[in-house]
DNA sequence: GCTTGTGAATCTGTTCACAGCA
DNA sequence: TGCTGTGAACAGATTCACAAGC
């Protein structure tokens, strides 16, 4: 579990700056900056879909909801794909992010956990239109192995490291109910997962080499919850309250 | 649009630092430690189940997957709750998180759009549970108006207004095609609606009073195709790479 | 003219390290 | 002796403002 084998972020304090500047052509993009790229494609493939051959970083930072000045940096950390005076290329800017972003290949995804939600997202088609093909169903109710959605069967969890090694799979999504969370969330590092999407309500233990992202939909709503929480008492809808200057909505 | 009338966090700009200091028993916590309490909660909760009475910094930073310090600092913004030398008592550090996040009062939540998903979220138990009950549907097709989920029944997008001032609902779920999202949102926020959990694919715009969480699969799958990008090419799975130094995941 | 790209300034968030207290 | 609470140091992200270049 939480073992050692740890060794990262070691010599970073001492070395640091100094020995970063040279030799290295600035890699690594800030994590906010990789966290908006997809925002930034999904706005400039509707912007190309409408024929738009070129843009400001004013326009596409409206349809991404950020700051002009946020788009430029995010962009620069990329290289330099605009024309001074003139904007962006939409059809090559698209390209360049969808080249970082892994559009380029498609990227096989097994999804664990076919109740209510897993088996919304098995049918969810955004899905496999953004290079996401689900190539596997896995399950570990036995009344739920055999079936089929969408024409894929569903397999046994204990099927799982066949079913990664056959697919070539390297991410998964876990919507099981959060008590099997973990466990199947161990199984899928062991057959060779190394980037996983948790719906469950659990914080995940994983290896340093395997990523993971949250999505809580019961957390997304209690953080909603405490800012309503804020304006009630304060305040009567309607009513005008003091100051106040409006904020440009991030 | 951007018209005006929150009240909070008033005259920041100019005044600032020195003007802040004084008078202000600090208010507002920061965003970033909101986003974390519900994780806390979760955790403490888990904890009382099991009986524990008192727990220390460090052992509730592991199970909410943050480092000890960063609770402590988390903790303080609410207030001091621990006892030096012992930890926090669990039960009431969970009441005291639970009052910041609206957990004293169930927050009516409404959906709008019943494909695969919006049923998924209908269905879905742990919004209930959660303090969040699901008091009405929505969507705009005239075959699925009028059925029924869980004995709740779907109503028109055009009774809207209504719905929400009988439910009493400031919170809704857009759960709409991208196309539909933003028209939706426009209603909802018309209807009085002031925070929204968007799972569609779309930036939405939104006045200055209304919060807005986006939940997006896709892109959360970039998210984790662009690290998968970069491990790929460097070295096989098994084959330690060369130089490489390991990140610290958060 | 116009818009990009970027250093510098600022703001926000995290981590350290230790004083304060049970 | 612990473990909390917090100032101070640090790191990261955002915003500003302007030089560079079409």
């Amino acid at each position: 579990m939480s073992s050692a084998l740890v060794g990262p972020q070691t010599a970073k304090r001492a070395s640091a700056k100094r020995a970063a500047k040279e030799s290295r052509p600035a890699r690594s993009v800030p994590e906010a900056t990789v966290a908006r790229l997809p925002v930034y494609l999904h706005a400039l493939t509707a912007l190309a879909d409408t024929g738009v051959r070129t843009v400001s970083s004013g326009d596409l930072a409206r349809a991404a909801g950020v700051k002009p000045a946020q788009l430029r940096k995010d962009l620069s950390h990329l290289g330099s794909y605009g024309t001074r005076g003139v904007g962006y290329d939409v059809v090559n800017l698209a390209a360049q992010i969808g080249l970082r972003v892994g559009d380029s290949q498609p990227w096989p995804v097994i999804i664990v956990g076919l109740g209510n939600l897993g088996r919304a997202l098995a049918n969810y088609a955004g899905f496999r239109s953004r290079g996401f093909p689900v190539v596997a169903l896995v399950d570990a109710a036995p009344e739920v192995v055999g079936g089929r959605i969408e024409g894929l069967p569903i397999t046994s969890i204990d099927d799982l490291d066949a079913t990664v090694a056959a697919t070539g799979a390297t991410i998964a999504v876990i919507a099981t109910p959060a008590e099997a969370a973990q466990r199947v969330c161990d199984q899928l590092v062991a057959a060779g997962i190394t980037s996983i999407l948790n719906f469950a309500a659990t914080v995940l233990t994983v290896p340093s080499w395997v990523r993971v992202r949250k999505v809580d939909v019961g957390q997304e709503m209690q953080i909603l919850a405490y800012h309503e929480q804020r304006k009630g008492p304060a305040g009567l809808p309607g009513a005008p309250a003091v100051a106040h200057f409006a904020e440009g909505e991030s």
